[in-house]
DNA sequence: CACCATGTTCCTTG
DNA sequence: CCAAGGAACATGGT
């Protein structure tokens, strides 16, 4: 399900649902899924915790945990398929479950089909990661400053965490088109104007991304299909039904602001959609 | 059968 | 040593 918007709404969700729920035991079905921690590691230092507060650092959520209180922190992460909900304790166990946690009232499911994400009880990666994209911390000048540091595809370069988090393969690609520059550019050949609108798109694109998932009715554990909306679909029930993402996935249909057939290209085994004519150097 | 898929890490290549 | 490219992880959809 995620990229940085995604995860956001997400942790708003389960900030709503989780904070004074006690885990009165934890299963792991998938021991992939938990590292580098050992399962019945994993398992015995929940139980028992309540939970704190939920937020978020890049695309990981952080659930604060305590117990008399000590704390504790689990770092979670969706990978690509990953989704956290929390349903009632009636309901059965989705297919792809990686771990569920038992709850005072109701289940916490972590699923996965891919198991590409994980929880972990280190926090450890959360160290290294660059300046989120909506915080003081991402500004222009800084910014630009690392982009002068690569000579790698600038579409390339947003992927990487060093310069800014969340941006991932889809916002890439967006934020590229709104800023009006070619995803193929070398990082280091953006001039400082260049640098200036791609940092305001980020941020407008990942804004306005989490206003819209804030405002869908999304179907947490997805039995209706409709988380399905945040990323690819229509805003039900508004009026305009317009399609949200300019580019991405819209390999030969028309641009929306010039008409052209928007391209696709694989940069470092990944997709990147532009309009080649709106999108020029400079 | 072929090719595609929202993320991250690790290995190889130059 | 470094930067860049690609594979790997695992499962499913079209």
């Amino acid at each position: 399900m995620p990229e940085l918007p995604e995860v956001e709404v997400l942790v708003r969700y389960l900030q709503q649902v989780l904070p004074g729920r006690r885990i009165r035991a934890v299963t792991v079905k998938r021991p992939k899924s938990v590292r580098p921690d050992s399962v019945a590691v994993f398992e015995q230092s929940l139980k028992g915790q309540s939970v704190v507060s939920v937020t978020r650092r890049a695309k990981y959520l952080i659930f604060e945990l305590e117990q008399r209180s000590r704390k504790t922190q689990m770092l979670g992460h969706l990978g690509m398929t990953g989704r956290m909900y929390v349903q009632p304790k009636a309901d059965s166990l989705p297919k792809h479950t990686a771990a569920s946690f038992e709850l005072d009232k109701g289940r916490f499911v972590f699923e996965d089909t891919r198991y590409f994400g994980r929880l972990s009880l280190c926090l450890e990666l959360l160290a290294k990661l660059g300046p989120e994209p909506l915080s003081e911390a991402f500004n222009s000048s800084d910014f630009f400053r690392g982009l002068q540091r690569s000579r790698q595809a600038i579409k390339v370069r947003l992927l990487a965490s060093d310069l800014v988090v969340g941006v991932g393969n889809i916002y890439a690609s967006e934020a590229l088109f709104r800023a009006t520059i070619d995803p193929r550019i070398p990082s280091n050949k953006l001039t400082r104007a260049q640098a200036k609108r791609l940092h305001a798109a980020i941020q407008a694109t990942l804004q306005e991304a989490i206003a819209l998932g804030s405002t869908l009715p999304l179907d947490w554990s997805g039995k209706e299909g409709r988380d399905q909306l945040f990323y690819f679909g229509r805003e039900s029930g508004a009026k305009s039904n317009e399609e949200r993402l300019l580019v991405y996935g819209r390999k030969g249909e028309p641009c929306h602001r010039c008409g052209a057939q928007i391209q696709r290209v694989v940069q470092a085994a990944r997709s990147t959609f532009f309009c080649v004519r709106c999108q020029k150097t400079r």
